[in-house]
DNA sequence: CCACTATACATACGCTATGTATGTCAGGAG
DNA sequence: CTCCTGACATACATAGCGTATGTATAGTGG
């Protein structure tokens, strides 16, 4: 059945983003092949190739796609804070948990870097969540000479929690200890030798 | 020229390790063929895989690898230091150095996670590198209910920062602030609620 | 309202690279 | 000296990506 509507295209496009998030996340970005997502969309690979080039385009799509989600989310928490130290600490703790999702860690945080590479991955990551903390860091009086230094060590440090939660599979001990730990790190922040 | 001496069989895997690691930082695990590997080493496929039984099974032997160079690195530099904190501040900058690598990053922090995956990544950095990390904060002082997600979510600090000083590549403002901003999240710890 | 073009796919094909099965030859234990 | 096993080489099957080409319809200008 060749050429549906423009809004069936969009439509198809949309679907296979979301279907390819999930064997993605499920076996990982080597391991399924575009026939599977295909298949799974009632399509063949020629679809997929007409709406995203090529297999790593389709992965970046459902990066991007994910990414979105989660900015939202901390975006939506840190708006209800107010006071800068206040918005820092929901924002985080708002990412925390909107990133931890197996779904979202394995695509995200450990096929995404390998596959788009770091230096786009980075790109992506600090136009939607990084800036946000970021901006965050610099209100709570973080010196501009260590701001974007503090922005990806606490980055880092928020990615590794989500890995290091997901791996504990939901232990509630777990996500407490982490949301305490990350508590630790942030207070150094509001005591940076050089903050105004 | 069929079977040599074991010393020679063992220099041949060791060979095709050195090889295969400037080949994988150079190019990224997918865009290198076990071709290229064993041409460079002077054998055929048929070898890599009498060793290392696959491909993935040579990018672990690659990665134990290089997670033991930098270990050994690390433990020479706090073992210098005296005193639980020093030791702390020395290990972690220390190891901040050694990993700044650009063969080092691209292997152990961008390419291991997906194609060992992370559980098995997490395994090795643990036994070599983060043990290290986690004895040191334990003598440090930090409470036992939040000792391991600090040593995750610190080693992941320093993972990021690893990454984002390549992408500096070698800006020596950028290490500085880097090295400065560890110290901040290390401070933190001496401040941490529960410590004893 | 009608030709025409670009869109949204499907189909067919080539090529690369992994893994495996099989062959081969020599070192070393007995 | 013999035999077996280790250290490879060679040959083959197969999966999966990308690309070239085909095709029918949805929109669009006249």
């Amino acid at each position: 059945m060749p050429r549906a509507t423009a809004a069936a295209a969009a439509e198809t496009a949309r679907r296979l983003v979301e279907i390819a998030a999930d064997l993605f996340a499920e076996r990982g970005y080597a391991a399924v092949a575009l026939d599977d997502v295909a298949a799974a969309g009632g399509v063949t690979r020629g679809a997929v190739y007409h709406h995203y080039g090529s297999k790593a385009g389709l992965f970046r799509a459902v990066t991007a796609h994910l990414q979105q989600e989660v900015a939202a989310t901390l975006v939506t928490a840190a708006e209800a804070a107010d006071g800068p130290l206040d918005r820092l600490r929901a924002g985080s703790h708002a990412f925390l948990d909107a990133i931890t999702e197996p779904r979202t860690v394995r695509i995200l945080l450990i096929d995404a870097p390998a596959v788009i590479g770091w230096q786009d991955w980075r790109e992506l990551d600090a136009d939607s969540s990084a800036v946000h903390l970021r901006e965050a860091l610099a209100e709570a009086g973080v010196s501009p000479a260590l701001l974007d230094a503090l922005t990806a060590q606490l980055s880092g440090a928020m990615n590794e929690a989500a890995l290091w939660l997901v791996d504990r599979d939901g232990d509630p001990g777990a996500r407490e200890a982490a949301h305490r730990a990350l508590d630790v790190l942030l207070e150094a922040v509001t005591r940076e030798p050089g903050r105004q």
